[in-house]
DNA sequence: CGAACCTTTGACGCAAATCAACTCGCGTGG
DNA sequence: CCACGCGAGTTGATTTGCGTCAAAGGTTCG
């Protein structure tokens, strides 16, 4: 019986950080094993972690989108990150005694928690991961930055076209996307909270995007005919996701794309 | 001759790191010798790294003012982060290859240039360090969401009284405060581009801060006559700068602040 | 003492908010 | 099976916060 072939994995971390650096059997075997360790469920619109609550582990999205989210006194509400399968919640964040925002369960989600122990022995035998996991922080706070962009610099049009694109893009890294559709659970409600617009404005703004046929949302699925014309329609620069396999020099020598195509 | 005593330093990461945990003189020698590695100065409005370029070293600022920005091709330009002096850009960076924005100075600026190599060995031997440079990254990422906050949610009035208040908490937990005043060099022309409001509204806006006598800005000096006011005015939760001293678990023995106050 | 840069002021226009119905699909229960 | 409620989306009328344009003061510095 031959070795199971370490071929494109359906572990969506696993999937995101070979973006960055392909890793061996021994890191996709490490990163299964963390993302085993404990898992947990929400229904849609339950909150994950409340802000004043202490952060005691890493959690990882296995499965749904999540968000993180902040208000004001009175109510006006922001979404300030958007969680996709396989996106890491806060590397490190037990560092900070107290939660400064929400973490809330757009759809029905599955988490893993991860904890100290467990991740520091990972990183510890396996430094690529720890790369890795840098890398993913990091890209996180790149889309934050761009998000700034987003909410200060750009109309409500390019927002939306902006978020859509993005959203895109990621599900894509993550192995998430086919040809030009992937799932799109997202309420104008949600999507007036990230761009900082009213859904009356969502709503009509969504209207121009139809008429200029950039993209289509049918049944929580979106498909985007051209996306060379989303992202000029968005002033959309993809070089903020940094998935041009940056850490390529990091690649284990037994992983995939390191040899010669094997199907 | 009396040793040296270890108070509060005139060193601004110093200042900085010891809001987090009290550090050891050991972990402060280590940070000195690491600020005093290179020094590089830079003229107000000059860039210290574009986008596209390779980040090579972690940078500290010594002094001075500096920001993070992005722009969109057309030319609409975008603050998105603020650097005082004590402030880290960004730990880890060089695990990125390329800058997706650019850093440039807004007043006249030294930085201290961390190879990577001194970086890991000072952690190495300091790991209460590596925790409190941990603290400080993610104290810039929690920053960064609540400037998501106030580009979505807060209007012009409620978003320049925050900056305000933000800037002159970040001061004088650095140190760099003196009683209700601070230092204040941003011109009106940056403040815009922080908030994503035009220069016109934002010297409009500054009347009505006049008006209400919250905040008085002379000479580059500010002074805030009421920071309870100022914070209200702004929907102020300082819980996302964690000055609350949230690693007093860490605290060295050593350190200042453990023992009785000697003067 | 003049030039560049910053700030202020006024007039006008527009993008997006607000308020208020109204529709549509969907699940639930009487 | 229909009534009902509810969440999501749409539409129109009206208001408003902020941008734009243009010009005039103020400040700072070579």
């Amino acid at each position: 019986m031959p070795v199971a072939p370490a071929s494109p994995s359906n572990n969506p971390l696993i999937r995101r950080l070979d973006n960055y650096a392909r890793l061996s059997a021994e890191d996709r075997a490490a990163v299964q094993r963390l993302c085993a360790e404990k898992v947990q469920r929400f229904a849609a619109k339950d909150d994950v972690i409340r802000e004043g609550e202490e952060p005691r582990v890493i959690r990882l999205v296995v499965d749904g989108w999540a968000c993180r989210y902040k208000h004001l006194e009175d109510g006006r509400r922001q979404v300030v990150g958007l969680f996709l399968p396989g996106d890491l919640c806060d590397l490190n964040v037990f560092v900070l005694r107290e939660m400064d925002h929400f973490v809330g369960a757009i759809t029905a989600l599955t988490l893993a928690q991860i904890t100290r122990d467990a991740f520091e022995e990972a990183t510890l035998a396996h430094p690529r991961l720890l790369q890795s996991l840098w890398w993913d922080s990091l890209v996180t706070m790149a889309i934050q930055r761009e998000w700034l962009l987003n909410l200060g610099s750009r109309t409500a049009f390019e927002r939306i076209t902006h978020l859509l694109c993005e959203i895109f893009l990621r599900l894509r890294a993550a192995g998430r996307a086919r040809g030009q559709s992937c799932e799109f659970p997202l309420t104008q409600a949600i999507i007036a909270d990230i761009a900082g617009l009213s859904t009356v404005h969502v709503s009509r703004t969504f209207q121009a995007i139809r008429d200029e046929r950039l993209v289509e949302i049918r049944n929580r699925v979106m498909t985007i005919p051209d996306i060379d014309a989303l992202m000029a329609a968005s002033l959309f620069n993809p070089n903020y996701l940094h998935l041009s396999h940056e850490g390529r020099h990091l690649d284990a020598n037994d992983a995939p794309g390191d040899v010669a195509p094997t199907v």
